[in-house]
DNA sequence: TATTTAGGAATGAACATTCATTCCTAATGT
DNA sequence: ACATTAGGAATGAATGTTCATTCCTAAATA
């Protein structure tokens, strides 16, 4: 190991800090976890800001990645979309942290404007998850609705759950994977 | 109008700062905003921490209310659901500040301490949601899954619409309402 | 030695809360 | 009816605390 990654460090203790107590953690807490003074931090991150962003894009970046790796492109629409929503669920419930901070950053003004920023057209990375809705939306395969609603019918549903589940209220295992991510489809499909 | 309900006038000043500006809005704006100075509101309000709850605890009465009035009782379990879903989705159209408190509320450590106890038994409220589900799950109406995971499958998705609804991007009027209430049935529904 | 990196004490801004004082109302006395 | 006086309600300046950020010194590195 690199014995001074210290970027690296501090962004993990970050991730950490802010995913448990929220963006009120404090840079002096974060430095003392990295183990690294309250001052350098700056040498790293212009401010509070930028590091929280930074660690957002960081997380959505790992998170296409998953996403891509082994999606069935030739496979019909249900069953990549069945993909999607269990390899979703799969790593927030292995990254319960990831999820927590992306909980954090969506219900911060950050988040609120990058979300608008995606349903309102410039999105990037989303896209990954829209071409589906767009695409079972144009060959009628599923329900006449707006997409932006398609997407918070399939979708709404994996917040509650997970966050139900980094909370210990309850256990999702493989069987019950399978059969929820059936259920987001059974109701967006016509 | 009765011209010293300075309570109310504080409730009604921090639901509005609170909805729009999360739980970091200060005590001082709040004063301002309800024409009282910023001692007064230590005269109602033990401390900030109260005056949150109480806002939550007077609102979740409205909304409870709201679900309870003209409740078809006597319908069969398919009715009864769409009536609750329909209505929910219409209160927080009404009452968008509502709909931003809450989100603020349930996305801080009061709400989750509050979560936590309602799924784990001592609900009170919460009932008048899950009883549906328990009827449906012992009917065999609904997929066999846990109450839970029936819950967030039906509510989750609103969540979601509410906030787009909320923040301009999309409009939910009648006729989608109705199609997403059904919607969230057929993802429940066996 | 010169330059870059790290550290953490010092700074100042933002806030919740307190408290000495003022204001208001209504009861009491003349 | 008018004046006087309590006592509770309201006030907002003052206080103490909690941070993000800066800045100066020390250590590492070249």
């Amino acid at each position: 190991m690199k014995s001074s990654d210290k970027r690296g460090e501090i962004m993990k203790a970050a991730m950490e800090l802010i995913a448990e107590h929220g963006f009120r953690a404090p840079m002096a807490e974060i430095a003392e976890k990295a183990g690294v003074g309250a001052g350098t931090i700056y040498r790293y991150f212009e401010n509070k800001d930028v590091l929280i962003t930074e660690l957002h894009r960081e997380l959505e970046e790992k998170i296409s990645a998953t996403l891509l790796e082994g999606y069935p492109v030739e496979r019909p629409l249900r069953e990549r979309f069945l993909y999607r929503i269990r390899e979703l669920l799969r790593y927030f419930i292995a990254h319960p942290l990831h999820f927590r901070y992306m909980e954090q950053y969506f219900n911060s003004p950050y988040g609120i404007s990058l979300h608008r920023d995606r349903l309102l057209g410039k999105s990037g990375n989303q896209d990954i998850v829209m071409e589906i809705f767009r695409e079972g939306s144009s060959q009628q395969i599923l329900k006449d609705l707006p997409v932006v609603v398609l997407f918070s019918l399939a979708f709404g549903p994996l917040i509650s759950l997970i966050r139900d589940h980094t909370l210990g209220l309850i256990c999702l295992e493989e069987t019950l994977i399978q059969k929820i991510s059936e259920a987001c489809w059974d109701g967006i499909k016509r």
